[in-house]
DNA sequence: CAGCCTAATTCATCATGATGGTTATTGACA
DNA sequence: TGTCAATAACCATCATGATGAATTAGGCTG
């Protein structure tokens, strides 16, 4: 199990030792002592200086990795990890490639019925107003006929329902991934033969029976509306552009 | 938009630093120069040492919130982050608390849909054995009436099956939360008024028939299937036990 | 034996200074 | 004018030493 899972990128001397110290953590029981701070900077990289260690403890610890303890008997601890902070280091430890996008829609169209769910029970008059500002937004996208206006205003009434989630988890997921999906595509197309505008209008018809049902609580609509959402979509993503060095 | 979101605790002036200066990053253009590291230093907090606040540096780094870069005209500079890192940290954030818990069964069973579709399409004859043999715990446990023992194969059922998904930002996003359900759950319960041992052989009926269609590559069958088993389930969730102090 | 106090252990943070590596700018030179 | 080398601005990391706070172990008292 002790996998080299490269966390992002470690160029400093901090962040490899870290996740050398990971590596080595992997291997031990929560709530294993490794040692006093010194004994485990020797062990993990002994011409390591004590400042550098610290990052790199400091870093461990903000993952929930490792426990620093003082008095007789301190030192450095295995941490138990919550299933959520396994969750996100896992998630932090995800290279993001073509693949990945596709998939995060995917994730995302299952998500979007709770989220929409949760919008009816919960979305307040102001919500809903938010929502139907950008309905306006992709109107006047679609008269105008702008491709990439009707999809940053498609996402944003995305977010706005989103935002009305009660669960923090389902709402950082889910902003999270259509993010993840906004940073990687470049248009968003018919699965069948229709013009791009006769796609556009059909899309934004079905957005505007989604918002009502939102509006009205009309559960049972709103998931006939949030399936045909999800039908015949076809996303065009791009290659990572990593992140761009400068 | 610049709260306080307290990343998980922040106790050490590092971290509490680091939140502060988060704060001030969420006001900035992405690339911005905030000065040298020094002045960066002392307009978040004049007491603070080198040290710790390279500490945190480095911890904002791992975030990819700020690029630090040599040279004239170099410092500190405001970063772009990734969405996949702002979920990964979000997360990190979140404590667990009852309705969290009930919340991730929830988006559990919303992935429960995609996670069969893969296992139809990917999962190997041994794959398939592996769920076959977890199925038999299920069996064992229904004829000893042993219900700790049911859920336990039960889980290692849907882990088996989550392990044959292809995208790793479904199987871990899906495992983690049947971890994270599986730490805080006493017991599972039938939506109405039936016997528990009536109740599991119900369930297994329902794996059962789950793991066929997956065998038989069988996408409606299995669609139809998750649509039952996430019917008529009661989660009775504990409080979070928090992190025990020691 | 229980409870309290003291001493020892270990971490947290600060201060300061030194060396070496990156990067942008400047100025000389072809 | 274009190229290249020297220079200066900055960061990364190391080394050392000092102070204070947290925590535990052990001993002492009632």
């Amino acid at each position: 199990m002790a996998s080299t899972r490269g966390t992002s990128f470690g160029s400093s001397r901090a962040e490899v030792a870290a996740a050398k110290l990971a590596d080595i953590l992997a291997g031990q029981q929560t709530g294993a002592r490794l040692g006093t701070k010194e004994e485990v900077r020797a062990s993990v990289d002994a011409s390591l200086s004590l400042a550098s260690f610290n990052e790199t403890l400091r870093l461990l610890q903000s993952r929930g990795l490792v426990t620093v303890r003082p008095g007789p008997g301190g030192g450095v601890f295995v941490a138990e990890q919550s299933p959520m902070a396994r969750l996100g280091n896992a998630l932090l430890g995800l290279n993001i490639d073509r693949s990945t996008v596709g998939e995060a829609v995917r994730i995302r169209n299952a998500l979007e019925a709770l989220v929409v769910e949760d919008a009816c029970l919960y979305a307040t008059r102001a919500d809903v107003a938010a929502m139907e500002q950008a309905l306006a937004r992709m109107r006047d996208a679609l008269r105008e006929e702008d491709g990439i206006e009707f999809l940053h205003s498609n996402w944003e009434l995305h977010s706005k329902i989103a935002a009305t989630a009660r669960s923090e988890i389902l709402s950082s997921l889910y902003l999270s991934l259509l993010d993840l999906v906004e940073e990687h595509t470049i248009s968003v197309r018919s699965a069948g033969p229709m013009s791009l505008t006769e796609f556009h209008r059909e899309r934004l018809g079905i957005h505007e029976d989604l918002v009502r049902a939102i509006e009205q609580g009309d559960l049972v609509e709103a998931a006939a509306t949030v399936e045909l959402h999800n039908k015949g979509l076809g996303v065009e993503a791009r290659p990572s552009r990593g992140h761009r060095r400068r």
